[in-house]
DNA sequence: CGAATTTGACCAGCGC
DNA sequence: GCGCTGGTCAAATTCG
């Protein structure tokens, strides 16, 4: 972890800040394979066969930053973070400990389903989301 | 009454 | 240069 809080301060609520380091942390190099369900929040794990998801098929979907190959100041302060994980669950808002306000909805052609934009209403918390259902699995 | 959600419109970037 | 797609904002509405 380096800078991947976008407010490092010692706030009153730097509790969760540090929930979300921990979240963040598989976004480096040492992505959790053989314990992928311990980033899965305990609400997703409603079925029995989605731990099998993620090291099985689903373990190709994992994007890291875009902005490595540059090593450039290029677009570090607006890519500062972008992880892209598949979960699978009946709801779109996962809660991973902080409170998504939905600011938009789209239609993308990509997929016959829509796409949510979702915004960290925390103080202090500027983490933008972005949650799709996939088109082969709408439940993902 | 306040906060969250919804939906449409607007803007920017990219491809042709 | 124009059109298309994706992303964000803002006003209105709904729910707690």
């Amino acid at each position: 972890m380096t800078d991947k809080n976008p407010k490092p301060q010692d706030s009153p609520d730097s509790g969760f800040i540090n929930e979300l380091s921990e979240y963040l942390n598989f976004d480096g190099d040492q992505w959790p394979d053989d314990d992928p369900d311990s980033f899965v929040p305990e609400h997703v794990l409603t079925q029995d066969n989605q731990a099998n998801e993620f090291g099985a098929s689903s373990g190709s979907h994992f994007e890291g930053a875009s902005s490595r190959d540059v090593g450039n100041e290029r677009e570090k302060k607006e890519v500062i973070d972008r992880v892209a994980f598949k979960t699978k669950s009946e709801v779109e808002i996962l809660d991973d400990g902080f409170k998504w306000r939905k600011y938009g909805k789209k239609m993308v052609k990509n997929s016959p389903n829509p796409r949510n934009y979702y915004k960290c209403s925390v103080d202090g918390c500027a983490v933008k989301k972005r949650v799709e259902r996939d088109k082969d699995d709408p439940s993902s």
